[in-house]
DNA sequence: TGATTTCTGTTGAATTTTCAACAAAAGGGA
DNA sequence: TCCCTTTTGTTGAAAATTCAACAGAAATCA
């Protein structure tokens, strides 16, 4: 656990929380490490809503997978984020997605249950959690907001564009690396791979991006 | 404020909280009570984000309308519901989505800070509102997977089909009424309003569902 | 290094959506 | 009630997406 430490500190969970104490608590609410090879699942759809899951290191996909077998992506987690939270805190029955190792992994695992309801310790740090918590949460939805307004255009150009400009907004320079292969791109927009392909390239002819493998630049300031 | 008390109670937000106390906190809260008419914007796009909403009476919309002027409608919210909480918590600069009266309505609005940073009266309420906002966001948060469970779909007519099973599903019955109109609906699932109306007269005649204006059977077990 | 698998870009055909326009129906206000 | 506005369903044409298939490139593994 301890080799882990600087990432548990990056957490959003763990903020305000030293590191002294962090360990303590992690005995506390029970914490555990899984180690997952790539493409491993580390929640499978249809299981309990138990756990939070922090990435310690390697990340993963949240992915919901249709009745036909088709896949969305919805977001990719790195070290020190939290997935499956909201599940875990809202007491759904069972979880509504799959989390799956985009790279191998190291996954830390914290009932829920530890969390929301104080323990015979009466350790004093529950509060803080819970606020560090509702935080995460709210962040959450605001990306989920804005992917969102990526997904919600209309075509496979502007949900490309929209998701781009985000890209390049968020890491502050017009050329970027993004977690994603076509295939995964796609699932995330939403749209068909040979189609984001086909836009990819008619995009590089016409001068609006630069594109080598998944490394982009954004040729305009949209 | 007293006329609201019963809407109060039965928001998420002051579960567990007590009629007497509740009064008092939202004094200490400085909430105050603003009305709408139909169609008046509640929040603007933009707008600083300090404000937690609730819905007193009537409903509001929360959408998103991008640069061409498309809509989309990502909720709607009825009485002792709550919402732009995450931006508020999140703290984020400006309101990514506006929030139009989607009937004439009574607001509640709480400036986030109160919530977040306890006052100088030290209120015992503050751990209950965080830890209820936890909660409310986890459920939002459940619901936004719902949206793109639905929206993710590829033809107007699965997301519809999609839609309108999980209406069955959550009112427990194959006949049941939805809050949008036609344009509203389109702007719901993200699909042409034109197309929209083909696909439910298609429906129709193939006898997969009954429609009377807003008003939905679904035919078959889906 | 060589063989095998995965990933990517391209193409054309079929399907679907979008768009614009219109008329009938429904609803609201005076 | 009548008039005006909004909503809804329909249609056909244009545009875009999806689908299937394939070949070359890149990556993986022995």
């Amino acid at each position: 656990m301890k080799k882990f430490l600087n990432v548990l500190q990056r957490c959003p969970l763990f903020e305000g929380i030293e590191a002294e104490q962090l360990l303590r608590m992690l005995t506390c609410l029970g914490a555990r490490v899984s180690h997952f090879d790539k493409k491993y699942t580390v929640m499978a759809e249809g299981s309990p809503a138990r756990y939070i899951g922090i990435v310690l290191s390697g990340s993963v996909q949240v992915v919901q997978i249709d009745y036909y077998g088709n896949r969305s992506i919805l977001t990719r987690m790195g070290a020190s984020h939290v997935f499956a939270e909201a599940f875990a805190c809202a007491e759904v029955q069972a979880m509504p997605v799959t989390v799956i190792a985009d790279e191998p992994c190291d996954i830390m695992l914290i009932d829920c249950h530890h969390i929301l309801h104080t323990c015979q310790n009466n350790c004093g740090f529950h509060q803080q959690l819970i606020f560090n918590l509702m935080k995460d949460l709210a962040t959450k939805t605001v990306l989920f907001h804005q992917r969102i307004e990526i997904t919600s255009k209309r075509t496979t150009r502007e949900k490309l564009l929209a998701y781009l400009s985000v890209c390049a907004k968020g890491c502050g320079c017009a050329t970027f690396s993004i977690p994603f292969d076509r295939q995964e791109l796609a699932d995330y927009l939403e749209v068909d791979r040979s189609g984001l392909s086909a836009e990819i390239s008619k995009l590089r002819r016409e001068g609006v991006l630069r594109c080598e493998k998944n490394r982009f630049t954004l040729l305009t300031d949209t």
